[in-house]
RNA sequence: GGACUCGUAGCCUAGCCUGGAGAGGGCACCGGCCUUCUAAGCCGGCGAUCCCGGGUUCAAAUCCCGGCGAGUCCA
């Protein structure tokens, strides 16, 4: 039984309704919703819907509905008629000591569905292991991350996967630069790491490859690859394993972790990628033009320039989509639910990839959530022209603006205490204005954007968290408390926040929005510092301290619980 | 040429799936609040043709159609 207070509540107005419906003999409506204004009670329902078939307008409605109802109900303390809405009043007492009871037994659990038996893999990030993490790439493992943590607290036993393409010309590209380029020959890396010192490598080397020959040389090193070269394998996944080191230690310091690592070359070595060519062509799904294999997507409602869809090269060797295939297969092997975030350069060939699926009679569906892109004021990001923000600058002056922040206004910290706050405060201000924003809107990387530490940010959200720590921590402790005692429209308002976080998690899952519980968290803070103004705990009269401090105790509970969620460290202090 | 995504105050953004009560928040700007639980905060003010046009509906930011602009893709 998973704990969802807000959800018994609706239950419980519904059932009113229901009840007044049948007294009247009106067809059944469905949905409450819940008022944006405050002056109207907690839950409204309109009553337009019934006009036609009630004959009347929906002010009659209204009043001859709430007439019908009974004048209460569990947690509803009474209703009335407000031109054409019936609108239902809470009884704060009764819901505030069933939400907070929810929460202070549940604690960490509350949030947390009961575990459905189903197992879900995400993958993410997944990007060429050609350089370090940027910004644009980031946005993928953010918001990857926070929907495994999502789909997790709905009850999913996830993994979260990274898809290292390591068979494909970029990464060989490299490994042509590395054979054939000198070290001396370049700038100094960026900063320390193999991924700096190798992207060099990637740079020149993609640069060179504009000349026929070398690209030619890069073809001779694809084609061995997919011919089982061991040697060629080897040495590529020696470079990529690298290149991997350094990008999985800059999405650590964010607490993005991977369960498995998918080698992409795998596909190639186990021969699973040619058998899903040779499933589809004995199937009849392929055409084929000078020895390249390819599907045609015009009978599927395809009519791009280009209705093929290609799965092999002419010289035999595999594409990234014909890889990616096999990855899929074997992905639905192992999951219930296989979910994968790209860019939206990637939708296009998503539907063709289902289209596979399709013909290859697999049951699974794969998903995706897509990305719009992140781009700076100068145009696209690139790792191959070197127009990029890379995470670890951007991680290191976000704490770094956090610790002058600090220094500021705590001078009663030790170094290592300021320090230790700087970084997860700059590191949460970096994921959340970055899954603050809906996945498919575009991001204008903007420096000061993207390093605010003021309003709708992390920090804003962990000063409420340490707000509340420190009230906890000059109290007592909980004996009892009653909840009658808690009356405040603030309080009564951090009370519904409380109740609707569990449902608010599951929507986010469901509709693979990970903003809406940033966002919420902005809500349910703000919340609280307008009660932190108006109700002071400690220095209350002694029933309403302890309804209050039970209340702050909830409040602490779901706010780090939703912190936690969104890989951002809650702080008792700050 | 075709397809998909986005368009909400000077700037950023929520709401759109599932149509309902002066379109919610943030930044910036102006004015207030630290002798009481941390001012990374709170209160007030300023600021919106919800891209445009049509349609559906008692009711449209939300649904449908047609434009326009931006982004992305079509080995």
């Amino acid at each position: 039984m998973t704990e969802d207070p807000w959800r018994d509540l609706t239950e419980a107005v519904a059932a009113l309704v229901r009840a007044g419906e049948e007294t009247l003999g009106l067809p059944r409506v469905d949905v409450p919703f819940e008022l944006s204004a405050p002056q109207f009670g907690d839950i409204a329902l309109p009553t337009h819907a019934y006009a036609k078939a009630a004959r009347a307008s929906p002010p009659e409605i209204a009043a001859r509905l709430s007439e019908a109802m009974p004048p209460a109900g569990n947690y509803v303390s009474h209703h009335e008629p407000v031109s054409g809405y019936v609108n239902f009043h809470l009884d704060l007492g009764p819901f505030a000591e069933h939400t907070l009871g929810a929460v202070l037994q549940s604690v960490e659990g509350y949030g947390r569905a009961a575990p459905n038996g189903l197992r879900a893999l995400v993958e993410h990030t997944s990007v060429n292991p050609t350089g370090p993490v940027h910004v644009g790439r980031a946005r993928n493992s953010i918001i990857g991350d926070t929907l495994a943590r999502l789909l997790d607290r709905t009850g999913y036993e996830v993994t979260r996967e990274f898809l290292v393409n390591d068979s494909g010309r970029q990464v060989l590209t490299l490994l042509w630069g590395l054979d054939n380029l000198r070290e001396k020959d370049m700038e100094p890396p960026a900063r320390e790491g193999e991924d700096y010192r190798l992207v060099r490598f990637y740079q020149k080397a993609m640069a060179a490859a504009e000349d026929p020959a070398v690209a030619e040389e890069v073809d001779g090193l694809v084609r061995r690859l997919e011919d089982g070269d061991e040697e060629i394998r080897r040495r590529v996944r020696t470079v990529t394993k690298q290149m991997m080191d350094g990008i999985l230690r800059s999405l650590e310091r964010l607490d993005i972790a991977f369960d498995n690592l998918f080698w992409d070359d795998q596909v190639l070595a186990d021969g699973s990628a040619q058998r899903v060519v040779e499933r589809l062509r004995d199937g009849g799904h392929l055409e084929e033009e000078d020895g390249a294999f390819y599907i045609d997507m015009a009978p599927h409602g395809f009519a791009g320039r280009n209705p093929r869809w290609f799965l092999t090269r002419r010289d035999g060797t595999t594409l990234y989509t014909t890889r990616d295939l096999a990855y899929h297969l074997d992905k639905f092997g192992r999951s219930d639910k296989a979910l994968t975030v790209l860019g939206e350069d990637h939708r296009l060939e998503f539907q063709q990839l289902s289209v596979a699926l399709r013909l290859l009679e697999v049951e699974q569906k794969a998903e995706a959530v897509f990305l719009a892109f992140v781009s700076l004021p100068e145009g696209r990001l690139s790792t191959r022209a070197g127009r990029v923000v890379n995470l670890d600058d951007l991680v290191d002056e976000a704490v770094e603006r956090a610790l002058l922040a600090v220094k500021a206004r705590r001078e009663d910290l030790s170094e290592e205490e300021m320090g230790r706050i700087a970084e997860a405060v700059g590191i949460g201000a970096v994921r959340y204005n970055i899954v603050k924003v809906q996945p498919e809107k575009r991001i204008l990387f903007r420096w000061d954007q993207a390093l605010s530490l003021e309003g709708q940010t992390a920090p804003f959200l962990q000063y409420a968290y340490a707000r509340a720590a420190g009230i906890l921590g000059k109290a007592a402790g909980l004996d009892g408390w009653d909840a009658r005692f808690l009356a405040h429209p603030h309080e009564r308002a951090l009370v519904k926040l409380l109740a609707r976080y569990p449902g608010v998690l599951r929507d986010a899952a469901e509709r693979r929005r990970p903003n809406r519980v940033a966002l919420f968290g902005h809500e349910l803070a703000m919340t609280f510092n307008q009660f932190y103004r108006d109700s002071p705990v400690l220095q209350a009269e002694e029933d309403p301290r302890a309804a209050r401090l039970a209340l702050v105790t909830a409040f602490r509970i779901v706010l780090g619980n939703l912190l936690v969620c969104l890989g951002i460290q809650p702080l008792e202090e700050m």
